[in-house]
DNA sequence: GCAAAACGATACAGATCGGTATACTTCTTT
DNA sequence: AAAGAAGTATACCGATCTGTATCGTTTTGC
């Protein structure tokens, strides 16, 4: 293994565990174990095991928020569907065998002082995550961008804290019919000339 | 403090660290020093520190459905309204300052094992606060009152999960304005006679 | 090719973990 | 009032925690 993969190698093991048994339950001591490195090698890349934490959940945050941006881009169909695909993108991640709930919502429920600084980057994730979503919604012309995109973060929230408990996908599709039944009813502007083509009709 | 007093004396005291802190990071040691009482005594009333949570646990379910079965009484208006009302029961959990998250999702969290004891306590809070949603959702003449009820329980978890982040209790009632636009849109059974007087004139 | 840096392995420090043992005191019950 | 149960206080156990020190080996950059 080369010098600069170690870093990434450690990162990836760290989330692995730290996915699998939180972050009290995991010790460093496990940590290296997996990853196959000396203790020294850890200490070298990261100052602290809070420090191993945070760039874990950096690292972690941009990998899903690209991963949920290219599934849109793939999956998209009008500029309304967008914002439902988000919960398809949901789906598969509770399909995944490991998934054992947010571990942004983890880390926040292990660190729970608003000025711990792993609490803090768990905020920062989520606050990412709606800025998204306001943008598919401002891009969806939408009256209320900001409203609709904390509306669907919630929906995203309830159905990983269900899909944490039940380890089954179905929240997700669940999330997604309520997510579409309220936008059907919410006021969009007109779309201009050639542009949203194939958008659904709305009762407005 | 008498001696039946303890146990409940212990159990109260560990669920305040555990919610402060997490059950990970909430040792026996501070638990017995906050509580003001000789380890022995904590190891004579729990055989273990996960028998302790598992009694801390079983404790707050009761009280919590209790508390929020009463506020629901208090608060009846029609049978629909029931089901929103268990909203602003949330939002005055949230307004708590020590409200750092629900402790269940928070203890499967810290124990993500399926076959975990905690995990499953945590899950059978979850079931039993699903079961009266349903028990209102039918009282209520909701066509379908076993989906209304995990619609709801969805929206509490994500207004829970929001609140947990942002600390602040709007999350409570932007998922009560979406549960009662989901509402409308539901079929109902026709009321019988004299029942469910003050009910709203539902479009179906 | 050589010096510097990073690596692995191991041992260890100091604190804390859950849990037990012991000895003495206080309460409760009959 | 006596006895047994339950309380306090303290010391301790072995394990584990995060983090450091040491030292020999390997890899990297110039």
């Amino acid at each position: 293994m080369r010098r600069s993969e170690i870093r990434d190698h450690l990162l990836e093991t760290a989330l692995r565990l730290f996915n699998q048994h939180g972050y009290h339950a995991t010790g460093v001591d496990l940590i290296i174990a997996e990853a196959g490195v000396a203790k020294t090698t850890l200490y070298r890349h990261f100052e602290t095991k809070e420090d191993l934490i945070l760039a874990a959940l950096e690292r972690r945050d941009e990998e899903d928020r690209n991963a949920m941006r290219a599934f849109v881009e793939q999956h998209a169909s009008d500029l309304v569907e967008r914002l439902l695909v988000t919960f398809d993108f949901l789906e598969t991640t509770f399909r995944d065998k490991q998934f054992r709930g947010c571990i942004f919502v983890s880390a926040a429920g292990e660190h729970k002082d608003t000025v711990n600084a792993v609490f803090r980057a768990a905020v920062m994730h989520k606050r990412l995550v709606i800025a998204y979503f306001e943008e598919l919604a401002h891009a969806a012309r939408f009256a209320e961008p900001k409203r609709i995109a904390t509306e669907i973060n919630l929906l995203h929230e309830g159905a990983m804290a269900v899909a944490q408990m039940t380890r089954i996908a179905e929240p997700a599709r669940q999330a997604k019919r309520m997510a579409g039944q309220l936008l059907a009813a919410e006021e969009r502007s007109p779309s201009a000339p050639g542009e949203d083509a194939g958008r659904r009709t709305q009762a407005s």
